[in-house]
DNA sequence: GGCTGATTGTTATATTATAACGTTCCGTCA
DNA sequence: TGACGGAACGTTATAATATAACAATCAGCC
């Protein structure tokens, strides 16, 4: 999932990301529910990773726990990823597989974009096996400026 | 910074750490006080990173802005490293050199290992710059089990 | 229909972090 | 030396993020 173009229209791109989010969860006999699918929705419609608290006044009238285990939900099964830099999320680009996240952060948009490189994941693991390291979850997030920003902010 | 022997004397570390900052704050005309130096002996005394509030109880007396700003003081000068998984802090193997954090975390014991590998960097690197990406900061943290925590968890 | 486990609602509270403003300390320079 | 000015620190309040605990409801299944 690279950076989308300046005005691209992103609903398609929700929509198709419920879609396949209902597949997966059928295939996982795991229920997408109304608050469940609100959530990833709201994700969705933010290019830029989303705060709980964020979601938590889009949906109106729930509570913090509503909201944080409809996330937990999502991040179980895959459809979404926490970026730990700013306690936020994003919609996972390749739901269904398990797979690290890695992602790019523009500072001065706040889009993020979700890279799935193997010789990053590689790289990493040759460097814990030399200290006898056993790695069970990788996060890298890389802070810089995407390729429209640059322009702007030097 | 390679994950420590199981029974190592830490007390060396500390005394070696305080040391170098002394210097790199002389070398830099910046200011190690009392609190700030406090507050660095106490994230190096803690093999595991250690939160903001564990450091302001060990303090005594102070307030969350005193650790604050000395936390922030310590990370501006490269002598300590936020983990962002884990909000908490370590002590930096390296000061001097500006680098990125690269960290091995042991879920069992809560050990950090610092790495410094160019490899890991290089590879986020040249995927970024598929990307046409522009990398500042670059957060690598891997979750896993450490030598010595293997045999007893699995 | 009634059981059972999963899901959601609700209230309270824990944890992490910062804003705002006043005071003190410390080097510098007249 | 003493007044100045900026850095550091103290203090109070509050923002932002996250979870505990328990009650109520729902959905699938027999």
């Amino acid at each position: 999932m690279s950076f989308p173009a300046p005005h691209h229209d992103h609903g398609p791109c929700v929509a198709h990301a419920l879609q396949a989010a209902e597949e997966e969860c059928r295939r996982r006999g795991a229920r997408l529910t109304d608050i469940r699918r609100r959530v990833l929705e709201l994700v969705w419609r933010s290019h830029a990773p989303i705060g709980a608290y964020a979601l938590l006044e889009a949906l109106g009238k729930a509570a913090p726990p509503t909201v944080y285990r409809a996330l937990d939900f999502l991040l179980a099964h895959g459809l979404i990823h926490r970026i730990e830099k700013l306690n936020a999320f994003v919609g996972c680009a390749h739901p269904g597989h398990a797979h690290p996240g890695q992602f790019l952060l523009c500072r001065a948009c706040g889009a993020a974009a979700e890279l799935n490189d193997d010789s990053i994941e590689q790289a990493v693991r040759v460097a814990a096996q030399s200290q006898g390291f056993e790695i069970s979850t990788l996060v890298v997030e890389a802070e810089g400026l995407c390729p429209a920003c640059q322009g702007q902010h030097a």
